[in-house]
RNA sequence: GGAGAAAUGGCAGAGUGGUCGAAUGCGGCAGUCUUGAAAACUGUUGAGGGUCACACCUCCGGGGGUUCGAAUCCCUCUUUCUCCGCCA
């Protein structure tokens, strides 16, 4: 969530910006500052009642350590008074503070000044295309149609087993997802990202650090016996390593990847858009993530957009980016940029990474902060993206790669596989 | 799942109702000494709110209660450890 004294102190700036979003934020930030005010008046009465009463208890100890037992008693009446107008304050206090975070977590982060206006994905700005699109021949089929004849990937069988969106990968088909796994892994580690394992579900502690909760719990499966959420990516796990965390300006900047299995319930989204692997319930994702001083923090953006480009580039995938319109960007994102792979078959784009600066609205939540080269405590910035979403990208490659003898496997990836063709 | 014990500052560890935000040790930081380093010595060192800065307020796993006053007493939840059971 934003920073109130932010808020404060740059109002028309985040209007305007938030105006991006196609949000007139004028109002509700008029609101928040006001209760803040209200806040830290109520604060400092609380404060000096307090204060009063701590006196007065301190004498009476003193009064009875001398034996004034009369005089003491008769200073506890006064305390009676203190202690009603103390509970109705911080009563109020409580309310305030609450009404205000309430308000606060409706308010998505500022957009950088590079977003783009815009309402909805038709207006996200290119800024980067490349690799060359196949000619396929006459009879190229779609990656379901692919996966059924090769008998790569069942997704019949996932709806036996589960429901739809769960499928089931075979043989070739598993290896090859494993291969991509391992060579993602290989790739961010080698650019200097710690690999980590983390777990698949997470407390509601850590669906709030990452702004999941309280609003979109409805994209998460929930294990109810045991309060616990089912990851929607390893953003959330990832993430939450670094709650209630005070690093050392030294340890930054710091880089961990993931890979995790991803579950989303993607509730209301049907129709042709989602046929074959385009959008599942549990898919896999190989993550990477930074915590960054706030000075370096669109330094490593770019960085990690330069990261993903050579993944597609060694891929042989034909890919494009986007930089997210205000529309489309995401609730705690300042920035964003897409990567999409292009899908000769199904003649569309694919998006397969979304790599987002979220400066301190995540931090802010986490209480994730650096002690500076002055000693004071600074909210650190965070970073993720994706390297990358797994279904698309095999997606990608089936389609593209496919021959009339079968599916070739990409060169970097034959080391992987153990094997160059699917046929 | 059953029985018992515990949870205090970065770590270890004292503190059982009244200058305790908290002894002591280690670690960290600064300095003295040294050509430099180590050792030794001296000082400093939790977090949040508030203030121009002080003052002041809150926090001893979370929540609630008793009391004029709680790290210390009571209730409850969570977590950890030991023993038993189950088990990849």
């Amino acid at each position: 969530m934003l920073q109130v004294p932010f808020i404060r102190e740059n109002k028309t700036l985040v209007i305007a910006r938030l105006a991006k979003r196609n949000i007139e934020a004028t109002q509700i930030i008029e609101e928040v500052l006001a209760l803040d005010e209200e806040r830290r008046g109520i604060q400092t009465q609380l404060d000096s009642i307090l204060a009063e009463s701590n006196s007065i208890s301190k004498e009476i100890g003193m009064l009875f350590k001398t034996g004034e037992v009369e005089k003491a008693n008769a200073l506890k009446e006064k305390t009676t008074n203190l202690k009603n107008s103390s509970k109705e304050l911080s009563d109020k206090l409580n309310d305030t503070a609450n009404t205000l975070n309430q308000l606060l977590y409706t308010i998505p982060n500022v957009p950088n000044e590079l977003v783009p206006n815009g309402n909805s994905e038709d207006d996200n700005e290119t800024v980067f295309q490349e690799g060359t699109i196949p000619q396929l021949h006459n009879d190229a089929l779609p990656h379901w149609e692919l996966a059924k004849k090769y008998d790569i990937i069942d997704f019949e069988l996932g709806n036996k087993i589960t429901g739809a969106g769960f499928p089931v990968y075979k043989g070739k088909g598993a290896r090859l997802q494993r291969a991509l796994i391992a060579y993602f892994l290989d790739k961010n580690t080698a650019a200097g990202y710690t690999e980590y394992q983390l777990p698949h579900l997470v407390n509601e502690a850590s669906g709030f650090g990452t702004g999941q909760l309280p609003d979109k719990e409805g994209q998460m499966y929930h294990v109810s016996e045991d309060n616990l959420y089912l990851i929607p990516t390893a953003e959330v796990p990832g993430t939450n390593i670094f709650r209630d965390v005070i690093l050392n300006e030294n340890e930054l900047p710091i880089g961990i990847t993931g890979y995790t299995p991803c579950f989303r319930r993607e509730a209301g989204s049907y129709g042709a858009h989602v046929r074959g692997l385009n959008r599942l319930h549990q898919f896999d994702k190989v993550e990477i993530l930074r915590v960054e001083h706030p000075e370096k923090s669109y330094e490593a953006l770019d960085n990690m957009v330069e990261h993903v480009k050579t993944i597609l580039q060694e891929l042989q995938l034909p890919y494009r980016i986007l930089r997210l319109c205000g529309g489309d960007l995401g609730f705690t994102s300042a920035l964003t940029y897409d990567f999409e792979v292009f899908s000769t078959a199904q003649d569309r784009w694919l998006e397969i990474s979304s790599v987002s600066n979220f400066e301190t609205y995540q931090a802010n939540r986490l209480k994730l902060r650096f002690k500076n080269s002055e000693g004071k405590k600074e909210l650190a910035h965070t970073l993720n993206g994706s390297s990358l979403a797994l279904p698309r990208v095999l997606a990608g490659i089936i389609e593209n790669y496919q021959t009339p003898d079968g599916i070739k496997i990409p060169e970097v990836l034959i080391p992987y596989t153990g094997f160059s063709i699917i046929n």
